[in-house]
DNA sequence: TATCCGACTTAGCAATTCCTAA
DNA sequence: TTAGGAATTGCTAAGTCGGATA
């Protein structure tokens, strides 16, 4: 897979040496300095507000003053759709019924200027007219919410159900068949149960419940010692399971519909909590069940049982004045906490790890649209500080301090390739790393200036990629990679997370690591979505839209597992697209025989049997066809009857089906009569050349459009877009008029790497 | 200064819902 | 109308990073 072209580092060179930064060069035209201008005016406002943006303006506003007889604001002027609104969020819930706190109105009346939308109309208070507010400790003044919902109970297997030992059934007391269970509801998820660590651990989980309660015995009460895992048969439980699955699946619509309808009900009064007295959807209220620990890759706890959460694990965060949610019965809380100073509503460790769970609120929810503004707020400063920055590790690279020296290259790493930070990991979670913490093996370095990575990141998901970097960036790994150094060692040993973010923060103030890769996806996406013309038409520019998220998501290397099926996938579509040129070589003959002479007209290459194909295949395919239409015969026929037979009227009778299957058999000869003739008889009512003409066109177009398709499936196959399309609160709407937004302004606001929302596309 | 803890974001996979082509 | 696949949502693991503590 190849990137798109990052700041090489002769680029960098150049940049750094002209008067412009890279940053700045983003704002290209008057126009756009001139849109720049009133946004980085506002940012002045605030008490952070980088010198280097305070110079854009400046300048912006000269423009202005010299070019522009314009003065409109620019949301206006940007309004894609008459009469469509930017909503964000526009839940019925906060509307109307939330009032603003007196100190978000105050603040809010200062920017009249700015363009209203509906809701402002109405005199709602959003986040986005006032994103600094709640700037300081306390997230909160009021806060209520019912708490969390437990799963149910475990559930005792049918008498007749049991797991198998050296194939005799056993009997389990109910918590170690839960265990068994957690093991047999997930035997298709074969990567995880093939695994011989997730096998290992969970077998080792299995036996020490085994011994708890009692162990095992078979049908006449005798002890079955279990002590091998290959000779455990759990595909009865799975049987059980599957088969409930498919019977749920199998309800009639309606008993679907009652089952959502109370589920609705029941957790209704979970899915809003009141935050400072707006209601606000909670993100994650069910406590998460027990079952196997899922770790990725090589994860040495993978397939370890996560025990069931008890309300008193739970600590519940809410308000002082507010209702504590009542814990179920003869049970009680961890602990009720007042902390303001938290967005959590519960939380508590798991068994595995040791690690915090929280409820949280829903990524559309107030709090966390502000935390992801102001993320990208932070990404929009540092593209006005980034020329500086770069500059300064540039010079860095150099620096006599190996310290100094691996701090610099690492933040060139981090700048050009969107490495993640790379915090040290202990020795009981999976071997991943980030740039930071690069071992000896995971570069490859090869002269003049060529460097290899090959390392398990996030998720233990591979990066491995080769680029050419800076001439000094080359020499310092040559450096950092030194004996006595070797496998297993870090690259920058004199270098942590801390210590890098530490010198981060001291050239922007809350600039991390992280930054980089928001700032570096933000800024491709908008380049991208520059290119897009006005001209274009909406397919065309969601296409653009796609492949700029595409790009996005490459830069981050957002990957995921080819799923089993894609290869087939791939075969039956390429099949499709043949079989639709075929179809068309087949019309292209029916016009020869209503018309022998365009035979000369459209030259005889028109005619012939595309390439991909010959006699055999023609066969094979004429054969298959038969047969698809003989299933769907004999299927309708099939259905047609059991409707007859649901209304209590008399089934046809298989004679009926025969004839039916008159269609097939004619169909097969006219296959073997055109074989022999070479000729195709043209079909259709009164068939003109003209009519086969259109009948070719549509057809052609069919194929090609699934040529793209499949194109497109196949380059995106280990590409994970989800991720980097989780634009949050963006509908389809929202894109088209970001789309125009987006033309006329500097950098995209609006790509976040959070939570998704829809982009019901 | 290193390590641990706690709170939060980022991310892939699975389940569910929606959409489209036949 | 429906099957199959794409898109969306749900779930939760795996990161980042700041602050407390040793």
């Amino acid at each position: 897979m190849k990137r798109p072209p990052r700041p090489s580092a002769t680029q960098l060179g150049e940049d750094s040496d002209s008067d412009t930064p890279l940053g700045a060069k983003l704002v290209q035209t008057k126009k756009e300095i001139e849109q720049a201008a009133v946004k980085t005016q506002k940012a002045i406002k605030k008490k952070d507000a980088p010198k280097q943006e305070k110079k854009t303006a400046a300048k912006a506003k000269q423009v202005k003053k010299e070019e522009s007889s314009d003065d409109e604001p620019l949301a206006k002027k940007a309004a894609p759709t008459k009469g469509k609104t930017f909503k964000v969020d526009p839940s019925p819930v906060a509307k109307g019924k939330a009032k603003a706190p007196a100190k978000s109105k105050a603040v809010k009346k200062e920017e009249t200027e700015e363009p209203e939308d509906d809701e402002d109309a109405e005199g709602e208070a959003n986040w986005w007219d006032n994103p600094m507010k709640n700037d300081g400790e306390n997230k909160w003044e009021t806060l209520q919410h019912s708490g969390v919902i437990f799963p149910p109970p475990y559930e005792s297997l049918p008498k007749n159900v049991k797991m198998k030992y050296d194939g005799t059934p056993v009997t389990l007391h109910p918590d170690a068949e839960e265990v068994a269970g957690f093991f047999g509801g997930m035997l298709n998820s074969t990567h995880n149960v093939e695994n011989p660590v997730f096998q290992k651990n969970f077998f080792g989980d299995f036996k020490e419940i085994l011994k708890k309660t009692g162990g095992a015995t078979d049908r006449d009460g005798n002890k079955i010692q279990i002590k091998e895992f290959a000779k455990c048969d759990f595909k009865p439980i799975f049987e059980y399971y599957d088969a409930q699955r498919e019977a749920k699946k199998a309800l009639p619509k309606e008993e679907k519909k009652r089952l959502k309808t109370e589920k609705d009900e029941l957790e209704a009064p979970f899915i809003f909590c009141l935050w400072d007295g707006k209601k606000q959807k909670v993100g994650n209220f069910r406590v998460e069940p027990p079952g196997l620990f899922r770790g990725r890759g090589e994860h040495p706890k993978t397939g370890k049982v996560k025990t069931r959460v008890q309300p008193e694990q739970i600590t519940i965060n809410i308000g002082k004045e507010a209702t504590v949610p009542v814990p179920p019965e003869g049970h009680k809380w961890k602990e009720v906490k007042h902390d303001r100073t938290g967005t959590w509503l519960a939380m508590w460790q798991e068994n595995i790890n040791g690690n915090f769970k929280y409820v949280m609120l829903a990524a559309n929810s107030d709090i966390k649209g502000k935390s992801d503004f102001e993320k990208f707020e932070k990404a929009r400063r540092l593209k006005g500080r980034i020329a500086d920055i770069r500059e300064a590790y540039r010079a860095d690279l150099k620096a006599e301090m190996m310290a100094d020296r691996q701090r610099a290259t690492a933040m060139y790493l981090i700048d050009t390739l969107a490495l993640r930070a790379g915090n040290e990991k202990g020795d009981d979670e999976a071997d991943t790393v980030g740039c930071c913490s690069l071992k000896f093996e995971n570069i490859t370095l090869r002269e003049p200036a060529t460097v290899i990575f090959d390392f398990l990141g996030k998720d233990s998901i591979r990066f491995h990629e080769e680029y050419q970097v800076d001439k000094q960036v080359f020499k310092n790994l040559k450096i950092f990679k030194k004996p006595p150094k070797k496998e297993g060692d870090e690259i920058f040993d004199r270098l942590t997370t801390t210590q890098l973010n530490k010198h981060l923060s001291s050239q922007m103030p809350g600039l991390t690591a992280k930054v980089f890769r928001t700032y570096n996806a933000s800024w491709t996406f908008a380049q991208l979505l520059k290119k897009i013309k006005k001209s274009e038409s909406v397919p065309e520019m969601i296409k653009a839209y796609n492949e700029a998220n595409r790009q996005v998501a490459i830069i981050c290397n957002h990957k995921r597992t080819v799923g089993a099926s894609h290869a087939a996938s791939m075969e039956k579509m390429d099949e499709k697209i043949k079989g639709l040129k075929y179809q068309g070589w087949r019309i292209k003959q029916m016009m020869l025989s209503i018309d022998s002479k365009i035979k000369k007209k459209k030259g005889a290459d028109y005619f012939a049997l595309p390439e991909d194909m010959d006699q055999e295949w023609v066969v094979q395919h004429q054969a298959a066809l038969v047969e698809e239409q003989r299933t769907k015969i004999t299927k309708k026929f099939e259905k047609d009857n059991e409707k007859l037979k649901a209304e209590g009227q008399k089934e046809m009778k298989q004679k009926e089906l025969t004839e039916r299957l008159e269609a097939a058999k004619e169909l097969e000869q006219k296959f073997k009569k055109e074989n022999k003739s070479k000729k195709v008889e043209a079909e259709g009512k009164g068939p003109t050349v003209e009519k086969l003409e259109a009948n070719l066109e549509k057809i052609e177009q069919r194929a090609a459009n699934m040529a793209v398709q499949a194109e497109d499936k196949e380059s995106n196959k280990e590409v994970a877009l989800g991720t980097s399309k989780i634009v949050s609160f963006l509908s389809l709407d929202v894109v088209m008029h970001l789309l125009t937004l987006i033309r006329t302004t500097s950098i995209h606001d609006s790509l976040s790497s959070s939570r998704r929302n829809s982009t019901s596309q």
